[in-house]
RNA sequence: UCCUCCAUAGCUCAGUUGGUUAGAGCAUCUGACUGUUAAUCAGAGGGUCCUAGGUUCAAGUCCUAGUGGGGGAGCCA
């Protein structure tokens, strides 16, 4: 649907349509010109590149063309014509020019020249407005469209799980705190404790950090969805690769085994980059040549590559038997560090790999136990660069085997009585994952910092914008 | 949270064994140029050297603490 006459950039920069009369609105990258003849570069956040904006300053009120500096907001009217210049094919002959904001060049803070990302984040409320934020808020949002379009067109239901949680059973990291009661002076019990029978929910509640044990029941009886929603973690973590406000995408599938689980993982992941592929490629031809030259070829070789799918155990062989010297000793029932993840993906097999079959000792209570008493039906996927983008299981659908796990760690069964009931009426075997939306636009972009993939990020220290 | 590196103009950085008035490129401003592409050329303005202590005749430079940031690790997605 057209807006006032308005075409965006990304439609004229398409058009062959000469002499036609047409409207833009955006906001200037540069000017640059003399007293006869200007050029402005316009964008407006249709697509990486800009409009040329050609002004023949005599017809033009001077005090006008002057508030026209990098960052202003503009409407233009004019003819589309064929470039007379190199470097673009359509322009714009400018007749009419509205200047709807000025940005004043003395204290605007972003340059025609490039910026450290570092300087960006601290003005995060600007970088949308640059090409590298631009590109990466555009892939990000072809991820999201993409993740939904996935799981539509095979049978999901996307189900919304509830972000404040009174449950602390999942076990994934430390949560936020979320009450109503007076911080200074807060009801006490008999024993001198927080009294949270007095708080908002009767109870202590907490941001959540995960929605698959919800999603679980959804599963139950639609039989395939998904969850798509933010996550908190309230770990002290200080590392690229992680937020304290994160997006996580968790599908959750009944009758599905973990061959059927690794199967969706690594078709629904190809399938993303794929989707980035053929509807990113400007984005991703300028991230490639800003910042990762190998990244088009890396997500191309993702596509037409096997995952490589090995065992716990298998793994640990091969790690005991490299010539590789780790920092930290390579031993069955270690959770595997970082270093080792790497040998694997980056040196040993060159590809993604899923490994399965983990202690259950390193891993949470419901995934499916296996008969050798030792191992649960978990799933990493491991990718170069940036890790595990993906952690999954087979659930334990077997409410004696899930009850006396629960025991076993001392889960309260008060808190998980209703996860309970779903293996006591009408049980099946199901399994699911999660993927770290963030650290698959991480993969997807080249980019290196989760802090620069999410528009405003959360992280310790820093609740800015 | 641990290890490590860093903090100097709007941005990116240089600044020697501690020693006159702290520099450069880009950006900004002024001027020149009739088609530019991060335009080019000439000139100008622009600094609480992160903060607080300390050593010293003298600190941007050395020491201590703090704050913020980068990289690595842990926790994890």
């Amino acid at each position: 649907m057209e807006h006032e006459g308005v075409t965006k950039v990304k439609d004229l920069l398409k058009s062959t349509d000469y002499g036609s009369e047409v409207k833009v609105k955006g906001w200037v990258r540069t000017k640059r010109g003399n007293k006869n003849i200007a050029f402005i570069a316009l964008n407006d956040g249709s697509i990486i590149h800009n409009i040329q904006i050609v002004v023949d300053v005599p017809n033009f009120n001077e005090d006008t063309l002057a508030l026209i500096t990098t960052g202003a907001s503009l409407s233009v009217s004019g003819t589309l014509v064929e470039s007379m210049g190199k470097g673009q094919t359509v322009e714009i002959h400018a007749k009419d020019i509205e200047v709807y904001g000025t940005a004043d060049s003395e204290t605007y803070p972003l340059q025609k020249k490039g910026h450290s990302l570092e300087f960006l984040r601290e003005i995060a409320h600007l970088r949308p407005r640059t090409n590298t934020f631009g590109a990466v808020l555009r892939v990000r949002h072809a991820m999201s469209f993409a993740i939904h379009k996935y799981f539509n067109d095979n049978g999901y239901y996307y189900m919304h799980t509830p972000i404040i949680t009174a449950s602390d059973a999942e076990g994934a990291g430390e949560m936020f705190r979320v009450t109503t009661l007076d911080d200074k002076n807060p009801p006490l019990d008999e024993n001198g404790n927080v009294d949270y029978t007095k708080d908002f929910f009767g109870k202590e509640t907490n941001m959540t950090v995960s929605g698959q044990l919800e999603a679980e029941l959804g599963a139950t009886a639609l039989s395939q969805v998904y969850t798509f929603g933010p996550t908190f973690r309230a770990e002290n973590s200080n590392t690229p690769r992680h937020l304290a406000e994160f997006w996580m995408v968790e599908p959750e599938m009944a009758f599905y085994d973990i061959e059927d689980d690794m199967n969706t993982a690594e078709d629904f992941i190809k399938y993303l980059v794929q989707y980035a592929l053929d509807n990113c490629s400007d984005d991703l031809e300028f991230l490639n040549k800003m910042y990762d030259t190998k990244l088009l070829n890396r997500l191309k070789s993702i596509i037409d590559t096997d995952f490589k799918r090995l065992t716990y155990t298998e793994a640990i062989e091969i790690l005991e038997k490299s010539t590789k010297k780790f920092e930290f000793p390579v031993k069955w029932g270690i959770d595997l560090q970082s270093e080792h993840e790497r040998f694997l993906v980056e040196n040993h097999f060159k590809r993604p790999v899923i490994l399965i079959d983990y202690p259950k000792d390193i891993k949470a209570f419901y995934m499916k136990q296996n008969d050798d008493g030792k191992t649960v039906r978990a799933m990493d996927v491991l990718f170069p660069q940036i890790g595990e983008i993906i952690g999954g299981s087979q659930r334990e659908e077997n409410y004696e085997k899930l009850i006396s796990r629960i025991r076993e760690l001392n889960i309260p069964e008060k808190d998980v009585w209703w996860y309970l009931e779903t293996r006591k009426f009408g049980t099946v075997p199901h399994s699911g994952f999660g993927l770290g939306f963030e650290r698959l636009i991480l993969f997807v972009t080249g980019m290196s910092n989760i802090r620069d993939v999410i528009p405003f990020p959360r992280s310790p220290k820093n609740a800015e914008f």
